[in-house]
DNA sequence: AGTAGGCTGCACACCAGTGTGCAATGGAGA
DNA sequence: TCTCCATTGCACACTGGTGTGCAGCCTACT
């Protein structure tokens, strides 16, 4: 049931990650809505994007607590999250976005998390030697999170965005942006050519 | 002369950098004047950004042609060219806050100089194989520059951020920042971790 | 057929930011 | 001292977004 509401969230959840200033008249007509209606099911703006990060923390957490509870060496790990997280990473791209929005410092809290739980999975992979310590885990967790979703962002060009978010399609291209990202990611990390090649699985050039 | 109108300058590239939707009157009082002399210098808001990322770009430019035609190797000019911009790194900053600003699309097209010289340089090194080719030069350059700037504002704490944006202060941090940022910049650009620490200088651990 | 609930399409009031006009102030230089 | 000029401190109009109230409508369920 709420059909509609769950729309409204999933439409929201493009819509601000790709302009985390977008008013609600922009989320209610891409959701094919009215404005007026969205102040049905959410009573303030805030409320929606609060609602609307919660969702995506509790997602994200899911898969980072999988992950890194499988035992798994922290490399290895990595790369099953990005593999996990692809599909849908211009939807998680709203978790970076929120943060420089218009009440950014209200959000910030409930990304704690994840944050954590980035931090916990890099820092196991620098006391077991398999990451780089240029960084603290917790700087580096974030530029590598970062970098992934930059990496989403400008490679896969977001298909056929038109009114409907159906996102069944990972296309060719979201696949060699997965493997450029998941690479790109594990060198930054410190992770060594070869092995990351490897963990990849090492197929086309 | 026109002392005012370049403190509104040096101060609005912070403030816009820190927060691109900050208003007038935020970056009035926070040069110490009052929003109505801004409007005696720039005729519009667009016009005061317009300018500033001129500003910006320009510098930004001498330096990547200055390390460009050095004819040093590609790595080698990469480190030239984080070692200076560095210093005034979280002023750079404003060129990637901008893109994501309110008119981040009439933005767009000043910072083009800049994104054809960083991809130039990253093209360089992979052409001469000391950069990686999983990511297109275009894409990679971009990423690594993003990457450059978010350790620039995780890691120095940006010290006194107070009145007056005088950064004289190069500080213990801010080395150690440099370090960091150049190392994990080359990592992700394919540079092997022994050759990256050999070109950024093999001191502390 | 009747009814309940979600959606619509207006109508508002309200606020924050932009950009302008104009008189007053105050300091630096002729 | 007088004058210029930047800056100030108001005033205002305008815009765009938020949040609310209310009457109507349409559909699904009984």
């Amino acid at each position: 049931m709420n059909e509609t509401r769950d729309r409204i969230l999933d439409v929201a959840l493009d819509v601000l990650g790709e302009n985390p200033d977008a008013g609600m008249g922009d989320i209610a007509s891409a959701a094919g809505v009215v404005r007026r209606t969205i102040y049905g099911h959410f009573p303030s703006r805030l409320d929606l994007v609060r609602t609307l990060t919660e969702r995506a923390v509790t997602e994200m957490t899911a898969v980072l607590a999988e992950v890194n509870a499988s035992g798994a060496e922290a490399d290895a790990a990595w790369v099953a999250f990005i593999a996990r997280v692809w599909p849908v990473a211009h939807r998680y791209r709203v978790l970076l976005a929120l943060r420089r929005g218009e009440y950014g410092e209200a959000i910030h809290g409930l990304l704690g998390p994840v944050d954590e739980l980035l931090a916990d999975l890099v820092a196991r992979g620098q006391d077991s030697d398999v990451f780089a310590q240029h960084l603290s885990a917790g700087i580096l967790s974030q530029v590598a999170y970062g970098v992934v979703f930059a990496i989403a962002d400008s490679d896969l060009s977001d298909g056929a965005n038109g009114t409907d978010g159906a996102d069944g399609a990972d296309g060719m291209n979201g696949t060699r942006g997965a493997r450029a990202a998941t690479i790109t990611s594990l060198l930054m990390l410190g992770v060594p050519e070869a092995r990351a090649i490897a963990l990849v699985g090492g197929d086309e050039p």
